[in-house]
DNA sequence: TACTCGTGGCA
DNA sequence: TTGCCAAGAGT
């Protein structure tokens, strides 16, 4: 071993050991408060509460979470209480959280936690439950349940990249982020340790503009050393996202408004929605109405997803011909906002709304 | 491996 | 306005 000849020569390399006692301190000092969080050092919380946190927190803002956090606990205290809710109350009050087969997830695996008895406590039972992958599983074994666990999320990734200066672009560079990841892990306190990555991340190790004066693994960080921290992780070049159009159907009859549920799987599966032309990620909709009538555009809406844009056209009928009406529900349309809509036909249903508004005021 | 799958905030 | 991004999982 020459450390000497090292571009960057950096305690971590030699003793990552140092990372853990440095970082739970600061997470003493400094960790956030959340309504999921036990304070450091204090007993775990519930591990449902846990769970049900980590599966809203997929790939979404703290912000965003915690009003549905508070709404699912106050519906379902239990994990006994959710797995006993129909699919539909699930579903709507997932509504507007995103990313639909967490909520079908959530409920199968809340239906197999009931029928066990308890959660799994270790690792490996976790990951394989419905909707917990390898962060899941590992972020729950170790902050519920005491286990050393190497958590990896996006945080986690940034701030080993960094701290161990990984050149390689994401995703390749996921192998060596774990393998970083678990020679800093400790053994001891690692839901803490794990939760202090996730929140250093979050508040000084950002994406843009890192505050490193307050870091403290400053001392210890390559990209910090070499300059430009914010450099890293590389990231592949991504898709350009395709615009598609398509046509949603306000169909109203005597103040109600037709809804129909979406097939399990798929885009928006298992949630209300109104009756559309069959647009989706990789076609224009076929802009055909579900029945013979008299038909308007009552304007556009226009939605961004993951993967593509969408511009959706919501067509009005004043007088749906009733021989023809497809299948659904008729929700009445003053309580348009309780259907649990996600947000693309919560859009449209807005206009759906100002448009008979505005029929009614030609009366 | 690479793609699918939401949403809202931010610069 | 546009692009980027967030406590990823399933296929």
């Amino acid at each position: 071993m020459q450390a000497s000849t090292q571009a960057h020569p950096s305690p971590i390399l030699d003793a990552p050991e140092v990372v853990a006692p440095l970082l739970l301190g600061w997470y003493d000092a400094h960790a956030r408060r959340l309504p999921w969080r036990a304070l450091p050092g204090d007993p775990a919380p519930d591990p449902y509460r846990v769970w049900l946190s980590e599966v809203m927190l997929q790939q979404t803002t703290v912000a965003a979470v915690t009003a549905y956090y508070a709404k699912f606990l106050s519906l379902w205290p239990r994990v006994e209480d959710l797995a006993a809710a129909p699919d539909a109350d699930v579903m709507a009050a997932w509504a507007g959280l995103g990313y639909y087969a967490r909520a079908r997830n959530l409920l199968a695996c809340a239906r197999e936690v009931a029928r066990r008895g308890a959660f799994p406590d270790t690792e490996e039972g976790l990951r394989a439950l419905p909707g917990l992958g390898a962060y899941t599983a590992a972020a729950v074994a170790a902050i519920a349940f005491g286990r050393r666990a190497v958590v990896v999320d996006a945080n986690v990734e940034r701030v080993v990249a960094r701290l161990f200066a990984i050149e390689t672009p994401l995703p390749a560079a996921r192998p060596a982020i774990r393998r970083a990841t678990d020679a800093i892990t400790p053994a001891a306190r690692a839901g803490d340790f794990a939760q202090a990555m996730m929140d250093l991340g979050a508040t000084v190790c950002t994406v843009r503009a890192p505050r490193c004066q307050l870091c403290p693994l400053r001392s210890a960080c390559r990209a910090q050393a070499q300059g430009e921290p914010e450099r890293l992780p590389a990231k592949a070049p991504k898709k350009a996202k395709p615009v598609r159009r398509g046509r949603a159907f306000w169909i109203e009859r005597d103040g109600a408004v037709l809804l129909v549920t979406r097939a399990g799987k798929g885009m928006l599966g298992g949630m209300r929605a109104l009756p559309d032309d069959g647009w989706s990620a990789r076609a224009d909709g076929h802009a055909t109405p579900p029945l013979a009538g008299e038909w308007r555009s009552g304007g556009v809406v226009r939605h961004g997803f993951t993967h593509f844009d969408l511009e959706l056209q919501l067509m009005l009928c004043d007088s749906p011909d009733p021989a023809t009406l497809p299948a659904g529900e008729w929700w009445p349309v003053d309580a348009i906002e309780q259907a649990g809509l996600p947000t693309v036909f919560a859009k449209a249903a807005r206009l759906g709304v100002a448009g008979k508004q505005e029929r009614d005021r030609e009366r």
